[in-house]
DNA sequence: CTGAAAGCGCTAACAG
DNA sequence: CTGTTAGCGCTTTCAG
C-alpha cells in the first residue's frame, strides 16, 4: 500500500503539503500541488479513507437503514438519496434492517461506531432506540415511520390515504370493504388501519374488518385467507403494502374469486407490476422517490451545518390511481 | 465520546487491558475482564471502529456492488450475501452501481478506500478494473457477470437457460421468436441472445431476430416496439429480465395485442409478480439467494483465509417454469 | 497476567 | 506558502 510519505518523497515535499495539494487547498503553489499530482498518479496513490476519517473525525458516508430491500417502495426510496448524496459528494451505505429489530440495532451501531456523517432511517417501531446516534453527534432524519421524539423527519399521509382508498372502494360500491395491514407494532400500519377505520366510521352500519399480518407476501396471504374464512366474507380488500397484495392476490386466486366481480381492492405503493396484473391495480401511490431525495436533502444540510437549528418535519401526500380492481362490474 | 482511556480509568487499569478484556483475549483475569465490561457498560462505551480498523488494518464489512436495486433479482441476492455474512459477523454495504461504470468505479473506489475486508461485485462489463482491488489486497467474488480475468465467481448459466426457454417457446408451436435482450456491453444480455441463437439456429429456417436495449422497463417498451413495428413481427418473445418484461407487456397492451393467442412471452428471472399478471408468466429462474450466499461464502473465506488458493467458480442451473404466457392457446 | 510505549496514515496547528 | 510536530483511538509488541 502506498502511502502519503511515499508520494512524498517522490514529490520532493512534505507530507503536509502532498496532503494539501491533494485535498486542493488554495495556499500551495500551483506548480507544487502539480508536481504532487502527477507523483501520486504515478505511484496510484489512494488516500486511506480510515485514517483520514480518523483524523478528520467524521467521514463522507451515509448510512441508509431501510425496512426491506425487497420491497420497490424503499428501493425507490434508496434512488432518491443516492441521487442527492452523489451530488454531495457523500457515499451512501445501504442497510437492510429486514424488519428486524435485532438487525436494525445492529446497524445502528455499526453507524455509530464507523462515525457515518448522518443517518436515514425508516424505524421499525416508533420506539426504535436512537438515542446514542443522538449521544455520538450523528445527524439523522426519519422516514416514512414516525418516532417517540421530536426528530428531523419525511413522512407521508399514510391515514388520509387509506381513508381515500377506503372511500374509493365504498364509492365505487363494494358493500362489507376489509382492511389487510402490517404487524400492530409498525406505525404504518396502524395509520392505514386507522385511516380505513375513518371511512368504515364515516359511512355508518358497516362492520370493522381488519386483520394485522407481516408487511410480506405470505402475511398477505394469510390475512386474506382469515379474512375470506369468515361465513360474512368482506367483498372489497384495501391493502396497506404492495407485497401483501401479491398474496392477497395469491389467496383469491387460490379460492377462485374473481377481481371486480366476487371482490375488489386497492392496495398502498404503486410497484411497478402493478398496472400489468389482471385486471390493472389500483393504488395509493406513496411518492418514494421524493421522500428519499429530501431526507437526503435535510440531512446533507445537517452535515454540512446550513440548516437551522429547529427540527423540520415534512410530510407528503399520497395519489389516488384509480385503474380496474377496484372497480365494481356487475353491481347487485 | 467516550473513549478506551475513559473505561480505563473508571475500572483502573490501563487501556491495553481494557482492549483485551473487551476483545476477549483469554490471558486475562477473569475478575479483572468482569470489572472492565462493567466499567464499560455504565460509560456505554462503544469502540470506535474507525480507530480499531486504522490499527488492525483491516475491517468488519463487506461491500456488495451490484448493478441495479430495483431488480428483483439482485436484491433477492443481496439477502442470501446478507445471512451469510451476518453469521460471520461481517455487515454488508449494499452499493448501487445502478449500471452506470462511473458509479460503479466510484463505489470501487470508495470500498478500497474504506479497506473493506472484501467485495461483492456484479461488475456492469467484462472490462470493469478491478486492479486496484487486486494491489490493495482486498478479495473479491464476482457475480452475475464474469469479468475479463480469472477470478473467484458464481455465475449461472444464462446461455442455456436461454436456450431452454427458447426452445421452449418453438416446441409450444410459436413460429418467429424473438429476443429482446440487455445492452450489448453486458456480458449477461450478450449469452442470453447467444442461447437464444443456440435455439433458432438448431431448429433452421427461422430468422434471427433480437434487440439489445437497457436492462429497465423502458428498455423492454423500446426493444418491443422495435420488433413489433416490422411488417414481419415476431408472434414470441423471449425477454432477458424481468423489469425489461415489464416493459413489453406495456407495449404489448399498447397495441392490443393478447397474451397466448397473438404473441407468447417467456422472461429470464422469476420476479414475485410474476405468477399474477394476466395470463401468468413462464420465466427462467435463477437461483438468487444462492448466488448470494455462495457468493459470501467463498468470500468470507476468502477473508478469513481458509479457503486454498486456487481460484474457485461455482455456475449454478437456472429453472425452465412453465406457466401460460408462452403456451399457444389457438395453434394455426 | 498487566502496563508502557509505539504507531496505523492522515490532517491541522503552529512555526518559519 | 511549506515543513515540523502532534495526535485522532485503538491494538499490539515488548518488558516486567
Amino acid at each position: 500500500m502506498v502511502k502519503i510519505s511515499d508520494v512524498a518523497r517522490e514529490a520532493g515535499v512534505s507530507a503536509a503539503t502532498v496532503s494539501r495539494a491533494l485535498n486542493n487547498n488554495p495556499k500551495v503553489d500551483p506548480k507544487l500541488a502539480e508536481r504532487v499530482r502527477e507523483a501520486a498518479k504515478r505511484l496510484e496513490y489512494r488516500p486511506n479513507g480510515i485514517a483520514r476519517s480518523l483524523r478528520r473525525q467524521s467521514t463522507d458516508v451515509l448510512a441508509l437503514i431501510i425496512s426491506d430491500v425487497s420491497n420497490p417502495f424503499f428501493t425507490a426510496i434508496t434512488r432518491g438519496v443516492e441521487d442527492v448524496a452523489q451530488k454531495a459528494g457523500l457515499s451512501v451505505l445501504l442497510c437492510n434492517a429486514d424488519e428486524d429489530p435485532a438487525k436494525e440495532a445492529t446497524y445502528l451501531s455499526v453507524a455509530e461506531q464507523e462515525q457515518v456523517a448522518g443517518v436515514i432511517i425508516s424505524p421499525h417501531s416508533a420506539d426504535t432506540d436512537v438515542s446514542r446516534l443522538r449521544a455520538a453527534g450523528i445527524p439523522f432524519v426519519v422516514i416514512d415511520r414516525p418516532l417517540n421524539e421530536n426528530a428531523d423527519s419525511v413522512m407521508v399521509h399514510s391515514r388520509e390515504g387509506a381513508r381515500g382508498a377506503t372511500n374509493h372502494l365504498i364509492d365505487a360500491g363494494w358493500k362489507r370493504p376489509a382492511c389487510v395491514t402490517g404487524p400492530s407494532d409498525a406505525t404504518t400500519a396502524c395509520e392505514r388501519r386507522d385511516g380505513y377505520l375513518d371511512a368504515i366510521r364515516d359511512h355508518g352500519g358497516l362492520e370493522e374488518l381488519f386483520v394485522h399480518a407481516p408487511f410480506r407476501q405470505h402475511g398477505g396471504s394469510e390475512a386474506a385467507a382469515r379474512l375470506l374464512d369468515r361465513d360474512d366474507r368482506p367483498d372489497a380488500i384495501f391493502v396497506a403494502n404492495a407485497q401483501m397484495a401479491l398474496g392477497v392476490l395469491a389467496e383469491l386466486s387460490l379460492r377462485k374469486l374473481r377481481i371486480g366481480q366476487d371482490v375488489g381492492i386497492i392496495t398502498f405503493d404503486d410497484a411497478p407490476w402493478a398496472p400489468f396484473i389482471s385486471p390493472p391495480m389500483s393504488v395509493v401511490a406513496q411518492p418514494a422517490y421524493d421522500i428519499g431525495a429530501q431526507a437526503a436533502q435535510l440531512l446533507v444540510e445537517r452535515v454540512r451545518k446550513t440548516a437551522p437549528d429547529a427540527v423540520r418535519r415534512i410530510t407528503l401526500s399520497t395519489t389516488l390511481i384509480v385503474r380496474d380492481s377496484s372497480r365494481r362490474l356487475s353491481p347487485v
